[in-house]
Formats: C-alpha cells, structure tokens, sequence
DNA sequence: TTCTCATTTTGATAAACATCGAAATAATTA
DNA sequence: TAATTATTTCGATGTTTATCAAAATGAGAA
C-alpha cells in the first residue's frame, strides 16, 4: 500500500505535474526545468527525485548535464495509464499550455549559469 | 490543476485508501468504517470529508446513521478509472484482505455506542 | 591534475496534514 | 418535549512537506 501512496503522492503537486507533462513532450535536463517553473535549482532536483522514487521517471548522464525523462520501460502498467489520464485532464490547463510554448525555444546553453 | 491535486491527494493516505476499498464492496457508515481501521471517530470523519470534497463518495442519510457510498454517477471518468485501478493495484494487500474479511460481519448496531 | 559548473544534499523555515479528545450539532427515539 | 446518540467541528499537537540559500559533490573541460 506504501507503494501505491508513494505513486499518488508524487502526482499531488502542481510543480510536479507541470515536470511529468514537459518532460512527456521532451527531455530535459535540471536547469531547463527550473528555467520554466520558476522555482529553486535545488526545489525542481527534489521533486525530480520524488517522481524517480515513485517510478514515472529516469535520469540519463549527457555531458555536463542529467537529462530527465519519462521512464518509458516501467513495468507497472498503473504509472503508464496515471500519466494518460493526467496529460488527458490538463491538456486544456492555463498553466501548462504556457509551459509548453516554452519548451520548443528553450536552450540549456543559454539558461545555465545565469 | 488544482482539482487534479486534489484528487490525488485525497488517494495519497493510507486509511483513504482502505475506506475506498471498502466502500467499493459495502456502504458504511462512520461507525462502521471506525471499527475497522482503528482510528478516532473524529478522523474517519475527516478522512470521508476529504474523499467526499475530492469527488470519490457521497453521503446518505439512514435513520441514525450517515451510509457513505461511492460516487457511481461523478461525471469525472478519471475518478472512476482511479477507483478501478486502485482496487487493482490492492487485490491481495494484506491490510486490504483482512479489512474485506471483516465487513461481512460488521454489525453497526453491534458497534456504535461503545 | 586542477578548474568549472550542473546538480544534489543539507539545514532552516513556514505551511499543510493526520491525529486525538472534547465540545457542538442534528436528528431520531422515548 | 427531552434524552439519546451518530456524526461533525474545534483546538491542540506532532509530523510531513515545499521551499530556499548555502555548502557539498562529481563529472567534464582546460
């Protein structure tokens, strides 16, 4: 039961639901996630730990940066249908249509070390 | 977004958890649900609140007693997807198994005012 | 090897949450 | 009407969580 809470926890913050729907379209890496939420460095690696933990997502090394994305392989067929349904409620969202205008034209190189 | 968080903070606990199980199978009232997961009256009150807020149970009124039951006609079909998948997910949690053994037999007659 | 820099961890703070017992409520029964 | 009683609300307490800034880490670049 721990497991399944851990699962719908992860899924109970807004900052954490705008990361799953980005990193649905694309991969990203920590600082062009904190670029478009506005938050901390150290907040968006937290809650990209806590979504790891819960199984929706896997990190990958590429150069100097972590790229995050959906874990595409996870055997648990739940996580795949959360994600579904989740996409599926926000898509019409005020918040997330903005955030995704922004990931076309976002660019790591520019965004780091500012 | 914020219903959606709602939602999935109201499947993030435990003992919200095992009354969705239970409700699924049997209408209870609150006495009933306190029996059975062993916490204060006042908490499984706030714990259906917090279910019922979210769109996952309604309230019934029956002579003395409140019959909390699950909401089959929310318009929401994310709702009714959570509530299968979850049911899905527990199927042999032994918490789970051993609340289902146990509202065969309950008998709120038996139960409240005690 | 040393430096740089993207990321993570740590420590602190404020807000939210789960829980309880006691008081309040509301509706049925006597 | 008055008493009973199932449930909810209130107030308090301890725990968890989201957040930030600063320090630590670790891997690529010089």
């Amino acid at each position: 039961m721990e497991e399944l809470t851990k699962i719908y926890s992860a899924l109970s913050d807004k900052n954490r639901l705008r990361i799953l729907i980005l990193l649905l379209r694309k991969s990203l890496c920590v600082c062009e996630l904190q670029s478009i939420l506005k938050v901390s460095l150290s907040t968006v690696s937290k809650h990209l730990s806590i979504l790891k933990e819960a199984g929706f997502i896997i990190d990958e090394k590429d150069k100097k940066w972590v790229n995050y994305k959906i874990d595409r392989l996870n055997p648990n067929p739940l996580i795949h249908q959360l994600l579904i349904s989740t996409e599926i409620f926000l898509k019409d969202d005020p918040i997330i249509l903005e955030d995704l205008k922004k990931i076309v034209v976002v660019n790591r190189i520019e965004i780091c070390s500012n």
